[in-house]
DNA sequence: ACTCCACAGGAATTGAGGGGTG
DNA sequence: CACCCCTCAATTCCTGTGGAGT
């Protein structure tokens, strides 16, 4: 049994590992800070700053650069009498509308959410709180992208003033996305308005990685503890993914931490190779147990066909795998163009591959769905609910019959 | 050559569920 | 209370297209 504050000295400052650590410095990306810089830099005139758009995958270190030079940018304005500048910093996370997010503005603002009245009192009732702060606003939008198809809020913000809606406010707005197809699908006149500046985050090489993580482990790790070679490994690790950022330091961090579990005195890459594992089932069993049930279910579908060995298959055959399933618990059949739906939806969030097979230059095309996790792994989550317990038992059976396990 | 089928995906609609106003 | 706002999952209908069958 272990005992509190006798860990072997592995970490010097946690801290510096955990996700929400903003690093002052970001030397590799210089050239996109600049850009953001001058942007930004009307403010400092008296003047509103440009509308600017970042995007870039995640982990590539726009949030940390928005906030690091508008940190910069707050405390310069602080010491001019002259300038009154807020930023106003807001996470579109679970937004799915323009609407939706001017309510949670306004919530956010000024603490009491409008519901129940049409877009138009929403929006005006945003422009009221942002005009009650006044000065120059900069409203930064992190994951902007969540709010889809739906972007009047991007319309009307940059306009409001010159339409005499805001009378006291310069609203600037900073949008940040994860999503490239985004941009292309905004509404021509958001695209004019909004994307005046444009910023993209490339990803990081494994080189730009390895500086990234050597500076961390400077600050986080007892000099001596993460050997030579674990950092760039670790780097390469994460650019053969996304060249996130974020994965590779959580990469490392957990290894860290396996390190004092074993009572280890260093991290090596045998432990990096472990973390990734422990990581990749974390994010499995998350990424499931959050599924709704339809989604579940056209889930298992796949799964059913995997057991049987007969992945990928088209979507009529999941759609028959689910009907199966879908029986076994009760639940509500739903019809097949709906299934269709989840299975994209669930190939965008990792679950499952999904392959276009295309029969001609532009015509007709069809799926394929395969399992993109473990299956085993996939299996014993479903079984962890009571709810899904007697399908998982059941196509582990079969699953065993075809020596799929 | 013609018709029918399979399939993806867009659009309109519905009904429940959250909440307003007068 | 009647009637309004918006969201979300789901259904229904429609369009476009190549391939199979006749």
């Amino acid at each position: 049994m272990p005992t509190f504050g006798e860990d072997v000295s592995i970490f010097a400052n946690e801290d510096a590992l955990r996700e929400d650590w903003l690093p002052e410095t970001l030397p590799e990306r210089e050239a996109e800070l600049e850009q953001l810089h001058y942007a930004l830099a009307p403010a400092t005139r008296g003047s509103t700053p440009h509308n600017v758009f970042l995007y870039g995958k995640t982990g590539q270190g726009k949030t940390a650069a928005t906030s690091a030079k508008l940190t910069e940018l707050e405390d310069y304005a602080e010491n001019q009498a002259d300038l009154d500048l807020t930023v106003v910093t807001f996470s579109c996370e679970n937004i799915t509308s323009s609407y939706t997010l001017a309510s949670k503005l306004v919530l956010d603002i000024t603490g009491s959410e409008p519901r129940g009245y049409d877009q138009h009192e929403v929006f005006s009732r945003l422009f009221d709180a942002l005009d009650a702060i006044g000065g120059t606003i900069l409203l930064v939008l992190d994951e902007i992208d969540n709010i889809g198809m739906s972007d009047d809020i991007l319309y009307s913000l940059p306009r409001a003033r010159s339409k005499g809606q805001l009378t006291e406010a310069r609203v600037s707005v900073i949008g940040i996305s994860n999503d490239f197809q985004f941009r292309d699908n905004l509404s021509p006149k958001v695209k004019d308005t909004l994307c005046d500046e444009e910023i993209e985050f490339t990803p990081y090489n494994a080189d730009q990685l390895t500086s990234i993580l050597r500076r961390r482990v400077d600050v986080g790790f007892v000099d001596g503890v993460v050997m030579d070679g674990t950092i760039p490994y670790c780097a390469a690790k994460a650019a053969q993914e996304k060249g996130s950022a974020r994965q590779a330091i959580r990469l490392l961090y957990k290894a860290g931490e396996l390190a004092l579990q074993r009572d280890r005195e260093s991290v090596d890459e045998a432990l990096v190779d472990e973390a990734y594992g422990v990581l990749e089932r974390e994010r499995i069993e998350d990424g499931l147990r959050n599924l709704t049930v339809q989604d579940t279910l056209c889930l298992a579908g796949v799964v059913s066909l995997e057991c049987k060995d007969a992945a990928p298959g088209r979507t009529k055959h999941v759609y028959r795998e689910y009907e199966r399933v879908s029986d076994m618990t009760g639940d509500s059949t739903l019809v097949q163009r709906r299934v269709r739906d989840h299975l994209q939806e669930l190939d965008m969030q990792g679950f499952l591959m999904m392959q276009t097979h295309n029969r001609g230059p532009e015509g007709v095309h069809y799926y394929t769905f395969s399992l993109n996790v473990d299956l085993d792994t996939t299996l014993a989550v479903l079984a962890d609910n009571p709810r899904y317990v007697s399908i998982a038992d059941t196509l582990r059976t079969t699953a065993r019959r075809h020596d799929r396990l």
